[in-house]
DNA sequence: CGTCTGACAATGA
DNA sequence: GTCATTGCCAGAC
């Protein structure tokens, strides 16, 4: 595993319960920045048992980047945690989002 | 080494 | 608010 991975492994575990981050923001956060693409393509890599919340990443769009059976995956397990998402991935109660 | 790809982002119409 | 365009950069070929 590399820098960059651990990186973002570690700030991943930082966001809290409800709430949710974009790509961008996280690879900023780890100490990437301008790197957004690489951090979906790392979390695509994750286990499907892992105990990282991958799905608290979203665009800075606040939408859900995922399709199909994915997409199903991230949007139950964010309603879960109280937030609601409409049919094209879109998250409506910003409140709780972590942005910028 | 050149090109293409992607769970993206910023900007402008 | 929604597209379309452009910039971005590590990996895969």
């Amino acid at each position: 595993m590399n820098e960059f991975t651990q990186s973002i492994y570690l700030n991943l575990t930082q966001v809290p319960f409800g709430r949710i981050i974009s790509y961008g923001q996280l690879a900023k956060l780890a100490g990437y920045p301008n790197h957004s693409r690489h951090v979906g393509k790392t979390l695509s890599r994750l286990p499907e048992d892992t105990s990282l919340p991958w799905f608290r990443v979203v665009s800075s769009q606040g939408k859900i980047s995922l399709s199909g059976d994915n997409f199903i995956r991230q949007r139950k397990a964010l309603e879960k945690e109280g937030l609601t998402i409409r049919d094209d991935g879109k998250i409506l109660n910003f409140k709780q989002v972590i942005m910028q």
